[in-house]
RNA sequence: GGGACCGUGGGUUAGCCUGGUAUACUCGCAGCCUUGGGUGCUGCUGACCGCGGUUCAAAUCCGCGCGGUCCCA
């Protein structure tokens, strides 16, 4: 809340001495969030908020593609369905908060924060679901869930609020349900891998460790610069267990009723902080091409006699990236060059949060019509939402899949497009500095 | 705050007065028929809001809860 005394922009403390305390500090100096008054709660900011908003953009279109509907079940849960999965009780029973009054009534039955929805969301799956033609059932939520740990709470990595989606489905069968287990596993390690940049590990947590009621949980871990392993999803196959005790059960083609089996799946905003801590270092925050909100900035260096000319240039270069082809606009600056007056600012953020500068409109994420597009088009396999799929001449798939992907690894402008040579020319030339990191990670 | 009425398969409902095997439609499931089109036929699954009382016996009568609808303040 407070700015320090000093107003230091830059990081002062070293990730390889003081990992801790770097982290904190990379966190509230990049912008992403700010410690809230309750202690183990934090407020995110809107720089730290957009990069979940990617996440999810991206997570949200593999799961729509591989049939998961989204839905929202509320905040409590009242005890006695709490109850109802004795492992689910005995496993969060030190966590959960609780809601005893309302105004200054004392509630007849008190209301748990949820610390996961399945025992609000399966008996409701269990109304929904009457035969094997409603299975597999497969929904899903973005939400935050309370848990009330005291101990060693950080940004993203251990907040006692925190943001996730958890996923929640039921099966005719073991083998469904493990696929589906297995499914959710495996986006999960693509959006590491392929989003977040981060190599992961993918395993089966020992019983001690499994989610409350879970036959089996799967989860996968990426490795710390600390050397710590940072389990940032887990996906869970439940076996029959939630659906006996909340009674999911099915006609099957035998005209016989069985019990159900059922999976949840969750990815929490820990993904995040395990993001910055690997690929941010001494000189700040660094963040994958695919999440950065901002793509490039142009930063002039002038002299007092170079000044003018610099800033020019400076100004031009930045309007024509801005009007360039980029991740969220490969449709941009196809047929024409932009040779608008460049907006008189020393910096330029390339890409503005869903917003054209010249007035013009772009595609919502949420918008509708585009939706629709969509899915007219058919589903061309499992792809980021937010984008048409662009189809190039004499190449049949859609352009996310190869330009997309490959920008992903090269990073920055780098490889992109072989006609853009002059702008690498001008990139260095002198008074700018515009350098695609090395690693594939682009600084802001 | 006062009063009236009502809780029956997933949905709609008959039965309650006058206590004894719970009705029908729909939905669901399976099979057959159809394959000019959201049909048809056969079979099947599935319910008396909860607790207590009266009684040989309670969906039914009585009491208390819980839930809903309506009316009056």
């Amino acid at each position: 809340m407070s700015e320090p005394e000093t107003q230091e922009l830059g990081i002062t403390e070293s990730k390889e001495h003081s990992p801790g305390k770097w982290y904190a500090e990379v966190v509230r100096k990049a912008g992403l969030a700010d410690y809230a008054p309750m202690g183990g709660f934090i407020v995110t900011r809107p720089r730290g908020y957009a990069l979940w908003e990617r996440i999810q953009d991206h997570l949200d279109g593999w799961f729509e593609n591989t049939g998961v509907q989204n839905a929202y079940f509320p905040l409590f849960i009242p005890e006695s369905y709490l109850e109802r999965e004795k492992d689910i009780v005995e496993g969060f029973d030190p966590e959960v908060a609780w809601v005893t009054h309302a105004g200054n009534d004392e509630l007849d039955e008190r209301l748990a924060v949820r610390p996961t929805s399945e025992s609000i969301i399966t008996p409701f799956m269990s109304q929904w679901i009457r035969s094997h033609r409603d299975l597999p059932m497969r929904l899903n939520q973005w939400c935050s869930v309370v848990r009330w740990e005291a101990t060693d709470t950080k940004p993203f990595f251990r907040t006692k609020e925190f943001l996730w989606q958890e996923g929640h489905t039921a099966h005719r069968d073991e083998a469904s349900a493990w696929e589906e287990t297995m499914l959710r596993l495996d986006q999960y390690r693509r959006l590491h891998e392929d989003v977040l940049a981060l190599p992961v590990r993918e395993g089966r947590k020992p019983e001690h460790d499994k989610f409350p009621g879970a036959h089996t949980t799967a989860a996968i871990e990426s490795l710390m610069p600390d050397g710590r392993a940072l389990q940032s999803a887990t996906s869970h196959y439940l076996g029959d267990g939630f659906a006996e005790a909340f009674d999911v059960t099915y006609v099957d083609r035998d005209e016989n009723e069985h019990v159900a089996h059922t999976a949840s799946w969750g990815l929490s905003w820990r993904a995040l902080g395990g993001m910055v801590m690997t690929h941010a270092d001494d000189q700040g925050l660094s963040l994958p091409p695919t999440l950065a909100p901002e793509q490039v900035v142009v930063v002039p260096i002038w002299q007092e006699d170079t000044r003018e000319e610099v800033l020019e240039y400076a100004a031009d270069l930045a309007a024509e990236l801005d009007a360039a082809p980029d991740r969220d606009r490969p449709e941009r600056g196809r047929r024409r060059r932009s040779h608008g007056r460049p907006p008189p600012r020393r910096r330029v953020r390339s890409r503005g949060p869903r917003r054209d500068r010249r007035g013009g409109r772009r595609p919502s994420r949420h918008d509708p019509r585009e939706a629709l597009r969509r899915r007219r088009a058919g589903s061309g396999g499992e792809r980021p939402r937010g984008r048409e799929p662009q189809r190039t001449a004499g190449n049949n798939r859609p352009a996310w899949r190869s330009r997309q992907n490959r920008l992903v690894w090269r990073g920055g402008l780098r490889g992109r497009d072989q006609g853009r040579d002059r702008r690498r020319d001008r990139a260095g030339a002198p008074g700018t500095r515009h350098r695609p990191h090395p690693r594939g990670v682009c600084r802001l």
